[in-house]
DNA sequence: GACTCCTGGTTCAAGTTTTAAGCAATTACT
DNA sequence: AGTAATTGCTTAAAACTTGAACCAGGAGTC
């Protein structure tokens, strides 16, 4: 079949999609590293772990949510315990688990870097933005997500080693 | 000043942007690994090459378009080069200056990786956007380039390093 | 139980990105 | 012209990411 190009409105769009992502990405990135001394995914790691019962996440639950690999997950966490910010410990109900414990420590780091990071995502995103498009917004990358990684018939499939499919018993 | 936290609203289209940029960045990326042996990034480099006059553009009118750092896109220039995409050559006008120049090989391999990309694209972005969306998500993403980037009261600097004040002179 | 397959997590090597530092050419100033 | 500051680009070292391979534990089947 032959392709269906993009028209001008989307080119535009996307253009402006991929010049925006770099952008906010690098300044946020920028931002937590000079106050937090991490990378936005890390920061990210940390306030998963903060929001969940406990404070600790199965390794393969916690990737599942943050949208990555299993592996780039690994490294994260590695680094954060070398930080004291993470502390691992086996899994009762299953041998071969992890789980990922926000520690104090971490959570007091947290607490230091969300006002300048929050800051930093008001002034870059949503201080000029309408409601509208911030119910826009959203519903345009839940729309996104889904077709990526939605049940049903992949539009687009990224890899097997994105674990998305639900597992069986609880995390903890 | 006490920070100004996101509104509930504002959360949910902030986790759900950060999550699909993961994924749709993750996609892409593979995508055009598998296809075109080279990340997202590499392929946009090679795009704005081909759509520049005389598929040449000087090394940091190029960093400068693509939103990222000199040094990111020596490497991205140097193994595009490796590859024989992309031919570094002298600038005339200025002679600290370096042109990255698209090949021909550059060009038949940038025409034969379009298809898959455009259609990853699609599938994941513009096939559930109605048209005001793509409308939207542009002028969304333009505030948040302006607001980022934007001359007058800079609301997010990311880096000194990232070069965009205009030169003066013309490219060539 | 033995066999096979799958799952959870880590590890290795290779590739990419970042930050700061470096060098040469240009510009601005006097 | 002489000198300091700036610009264009590259490089070095450390950090991060990727993709495949790996191992141990769990699950299904006979």
């Amino acid at each position: 079949m032959t392709t269906r190009w993009l028209t001008a409105e989307e080119q535009r769009a996307w253009r402006a999609y991929v010049a925006a992502s770099l952008l906010l990405e690098d300044a946020i990135d920028r931002q937590l590293q000079r106050e937090a001394g991490m990378p936005h995914l890390y920061y990210t790691v940390l306030a998963f772990l903060s929001e969940a019962p406990g404070r600790r996440l199965r390794m393969t639950d916690l990737a599942e949510a943050l949208k990555i690999t299993r592996s780039r997950l690994t490294y994260a966490v590695t680094r954060l315990e070398k930080d004291g910010a993470v502390r691992r410990e086996e899994c009762a109900s299953d041998r071969r688990g992890t789980v990922a414990v926000l520690t104090d420590e971490g959570t007091a780091l947290l607490e230091r870097a969300a006002p300048g990071h929050v800051d930093t995502v008001r002034r870059a995103v949503f201080d000029h933005l309408t409601a509208e498009q911030v119910e826009q917004l959203e519903r345009i990358c839940l729309g996104v997500a889904e077709a990526i990684q939605g049940d049903g018939p992949p539009a687009v499939r990224p890899s097997d080693e994105l674990p998305w499919r639900r597992r069986s018993g609880p995390s903890g």
